[in-house]
DNA sequence: AAGTGGTCTAGACCACTTG
DNA sequence: AAGTGGTCTAGACCACTTG
């Protein structure tokens, strides 16, 4: 470190600090790199490491040619993920088109269906044997057009087999209420939560810059005989997510 | 975008790929900065440009002075957040304590301890009147001295007064064992769940990069007259932490 | 003492957007 | 046509770490 502050990030914090108090509103742009680098007698590398940190922070968005812009914070698609009761899954259709609804977002979801073999790491956390067949539906879900969750659903083929489960669309009350018509009674959910910077290939998908942070949410659910019999890989985009979980006092 | 990727691209990819072959092991050094110069035939800026890139993927450190390291994967903080029940909080003491020591990590944690009085959106919050009496307990939690989590927790005054709860040391079973002794009956606690990038002064409190992820969890107590009774802050590295929840299918 | 990553200057070219 | 952000070169200095 050195020790006194270096000038791009003193013309961040400046530039951060006339957002604060509202001198360039949402959406609105910011001084240009020449513009800067007047105002501070600086090389045109010192402005673009000002606009690489503020980027980072995920204050302004760069649109090359065009100029730099204060982020517009969209508004938040609230997921509350423990409507996955039997009450809620019988009123809504599927939960993504349902809490998107709720949000005022036109949702639109794209699902690709294919039948694979279980890896190790699947068949382990399935209870099934490595190589077993499984369904896999592979999911882009959109918020007015813009991607902002990729999910992908791993179940045993056994389970799906012959049901509207292999089908795009599921009906309604979507995949868990196929499960319970077949016969299978669902006991409870389990999800872990947690955060990353985007990978290349994910920033690509959803539309964010490489490192931008996603929320990864893996939820297995599981039967009244303790088997688990979906596993199920979300990756959301940070900024359009916020997850909401009611637990019991006792 | 430029049609063909620039060259700074092509290193970080090269790299990375290095990594995920396993030529570098997490701690190992990755060739420096003058390698990488000689070896593209590029200049400095271009091979920083690389480092920049994947430092924002989390897949590497850098240290000044000394070298860019492949990130080691730190063992995870596994929080089972509905581990919030009476049961487990007679045996328990503190939640993130418990929780440190069943991942395995030497716990620490710094209390500061205030009272303060509500602003007009925490007096919402807690259903109270601006200006109110609040008691503010803000904390810094390690795992094996590194800060993990910022917690700030505020009750009404009216419930802690006379209490643990305003001691550095709240006792076994910590806040939520004083309250329903002072009377209070806990109902249930409602998380919601978010994450962006660290801010600047997060970044400088948590140790890590500006504009690294962070897990930003808000949790509300509610007893069993639906009045929330404490509003619970909590901004958690995301690298070191995952959530649990569990949720029943009915 | 030698090597490291971080930052800087001054100047250049590029693809792109805006009026 | 003028302006924009992104990237690059070639060279420099700095504080720091390593042997």
């Amino acid at each position: 470190m050195t020790p006194e502050e270096p000038p791009y990030r003193r013309i961040a914090a400046d530039l951060r600090q006339a957002v604060e108090r509202g001198e360039y509103r949402p959406g609105q742009q910011l001084p240009s790199g020449s513009a800067l680098m007047k105002r501070y007698g600086v090389a045109r590398q010192t402005v673009q490491n000002a606009f690489d940190a503020l980027r980072a922070e995920g204050l302004v968005t760069t649109q090359p040619g065009a100029g730099v812009f204060v982020r517009t914070k969209p508004a938040v698609t609230r997921l509350a993920r423990n409507r996955l009761s039997r009450a809620a899954r019988t009123a809504n259709q599927a939960t993504f088109l349902g809490d998107a609804a709720a949000s005022g977002f036109t949702a639109s979801v794209e699902v690709e269906i294919r039948i694979e073999t279980a890896d190790e790491h699947l068949a382990d956390a399935l209870h099934i044997e490595a190589g077993d067949e499984i369904l896999v539906r592979r999911r882009t879900m959109r918020a007015d057009g813009e991607p902002v969750q990729l999910a992908t659903s791993r179940l045993p083929r056994r389970l799906t087999a012959g049901t509207a489960i292999e089908q795009e669309n599921t009906g309604p009350g979507g995949i868990y209420s196929r499960l319970e018509e077949a016969g299978v009674r669902l006991d409870h959910f389990v999800e872990r939560v947690l955060t990353r910077p985007a990978t290349v290939d994910e920033a690509a998908l959803l539309n964010v810059a490489a490192g931008a942070p996603v929320l990864v949410v893996r939820r297995v659910a599981i039967d009244e005989s303790g088997t688990p019999v979906e596993v199920n890989d979300m990756t959301m985009v940070g900024d359009r997510y916020e997850l909401v979980y009611e637990l019991a006092a006792d």
